[in-house]
DNA sequence: TTGTATGCGTTATCAA
DNA sequence: TTGATAACGCATACAA
């Protein structure tokens, strides 16, 4: 049986609300003789005491704990992500509870009730992310909550993650400077906002450089490792294969590079590879991957600010940040001449632009 | 405000128990009249109540949360772990508490107490590990607690591990194999369980192959990139530099990579490389990366196996089990002839036999 | 300087 | 079939 403040009352020879006193709250100075000091801490020492946090934040309305929700903790960029949360919010007092969604609205959602009956303090999540009902609810709570990386457009709530339109573009862009007209889109999860809004600065930079959209070089369903296999390996038995395949996600262009390497595809002499994501190793594969870099840190600095902001003071307005991506160029990208392009018909349908 | 029983009870018109039977005392048949389980149900809907956990931990003495604590969760291995663990303590209806300590006692310390005021039902512990003091405290308490990758010998308590000296061996053994006799090895965190048990089977192995040991071939200090990026270099500069680096974990492998691009030292004509811990990149390394595997969602799975009989049962003898590693053949390692070797004087110290 | 009493939200015991 | 009441461990308003 776990000591209680009543045990080292006991056994100091003074009342409960003493022994908190003496034990717990150091910040109003509640003039106790030093005598009772001595003797209070002494028992609580000697018995091993260990406040009952449930009891404490019971009493209090306050449990000092976070939430957190991500979708993968294996995907490296959540593990960054996670850790750089955890960092954050330990300097302010704060434990995390980190909930792994493995992708699963349904464990997302369950995740979010456990959370709240547990009554933490405010929530960070990275939601699944194609259906926003049960984060409306969250939001129209008083919990407070930031999303992160995954966040809703349409949802007015505060969030935090890179500009993935940008990034997309960065990317894109520098295929198309290189060279390649016939770029693949291999997305994550459909209906996401990391994915819609990279799908979307895919687009736009397509757009842009006058290239239409061929709807055959967008596959993909997933942000894991496998989906990037299989969408690699479809896209290279295309009869009009691309050039280059720009992956929504690191765990996609592991995938990518398994399928090229299967197929004895040389990155990038047969074909050109960026993904979005930009994990410790990607300078040490083979070869390096050229790759989209989010702010992982600064991502983790702004939502605990706003967190913060949320819980000290509920009713100011909701923000949403977006901060800037950085393209890291290395050498699975290989520069190709415009008219080796050019002459290659383009046998799927060319009427679609979109 | 949160919605209590109380409020569900003046709404429903009926006692706060009755409430507290309706909507969470499904298991005991307390025949309640259709009616009023209609009405209370009703009410809690309609006010959106959410059960206390704190208050229901408090008076069960029971919180369905497990505490879970790693020494870095941006290690793809413990990525990895902390995911598997969660799966399987979901599916057992606990929750898990995850602390990162970033491979400090101090940190480490405070998570162990944040845990234990928390009352979790239980522990999963990867400590940093050099020190058992507190571990011991824990141990002696009746909190069920399970260690894993990070154990230690001396001490009696629950864990489960890859058979680490066992791994070092299919690695040294293997570079033996193929010629090599100058292997070095970069170690991670000294004093760790995981470090120790690593460094002895690269001794043993050597040892066995009549091969003896150079101290100057054994350098590291912890298990980050950083250290395998410094320790590369020293070896690299030595003036009668190894044939073969054995690294400890994967992020010294990936500094050993930087460190060897950077010199233009080519793997595996100019060094070998294998390293402990098999991460999904690794393969896609360059070069593909001979490693050794552990059983890592093995390892999660006695793990909570073990804890879920400790907290059943508490009062059985306490186990210490080893997983087998899997040596992982890639390209990273090139055959040597042994008479290259042999031409090869040994300027270091050929006395020091450990 | 210290003690008494109350309540946080829940469940469990007992009684009706 | 339901209700009153106590208790979990703690913090705090109020009293002394």
């Amino acid at each position: 049986m776990p000591v209680t403040l009543k045990d080292i009352a006991k056994i100091a020879g003074v009342s409960v609300s003493t022994v908190s006193r003496v034990l717990h709250d150091n910040s109003k100075k509640y003039t106790i003789s030093d005598e009772t000091i001595l003797k209070v801490k002494e028992a609580a020492k000697n018995l091993g005491y260990r406040v009952n946090a449930l009891a404490r934040g019971l009493r209090q309305n306050k449990t000092c704990e976070i939430g957190v929700i991500v979708p993968d903790i294996s995907n490296p960029f959540f593990a960054e992500l996670v850790k750089s949360l955890a960092g954050e919010l330990r300097v302010k007092g704060y434990n995390i509870i980190v909930f792994d969604s493995d992708e699963d609205p349904l464990i997302e959602q369950s995740a979010l009730k456990s959370l709240i009956e547990k009554r933490v303090d405010g929530l960070v999540v990275a939601s699944v992310g194609q259906d926003f009902t049960q984060i409306k609810k969250v939001r129209d709570t008083e919990m407070p909550m930031v999303m992160v990386d995954r966040c809703f457009d349409e949802l007015d709530v505060d969030s935090v993650s890179v500009d993935n339109v940008l990034g997309s573009m960065l990317a894109v862009n520098y295929l198309i400077n290189e060279g390649h007209r016939r770029i693949a889109f291999i997305q994550g999860l459909p209906g996401t906002y990391a994915n819609e809004t990279r799908l979307q600065g895919y687009k736009k930079a397509l757009h842009n450089a006058g290239i239409p959209i061929d709807k055959h070089l967008i596959a993909g369903n997933d942000f894991r490792s496998f989906n990037g296999y299989l969408k690699t390996k479809y896209l290279l038995k295309l009869s009009n294969p691309p050039t280059a395949i720009f992956t929504a996600g690191d765990l996609i262009a592991l995938g990518a590079l398994e399928a090229c390497k299967e197929n004895n595809v040389r990155i990038p002499n047969d074909i050109s590879l960026v993904t979005f994501d930009d994990p410790d190793y990607a300078s040490y594969l083979s070869p390096a991957v050229t790759a989209i870099e989010q702010p992982i840190k600064k991502i983790a600095q702004m939502a605990v600010a706003m967190l913060y902001d949320r819980i000290s003071d509920s009713r100011n307005e909701r923000r949403k940040i977006l901060l800037e991506p950085k393209l890291n160029i290395r050498n699975s990208v290989a520069r190709i001449s415009s008219t080796a392009i050019k002459s290659q018909p383009a046998n799927t349908d060319p009427n679609n632009t979109r």
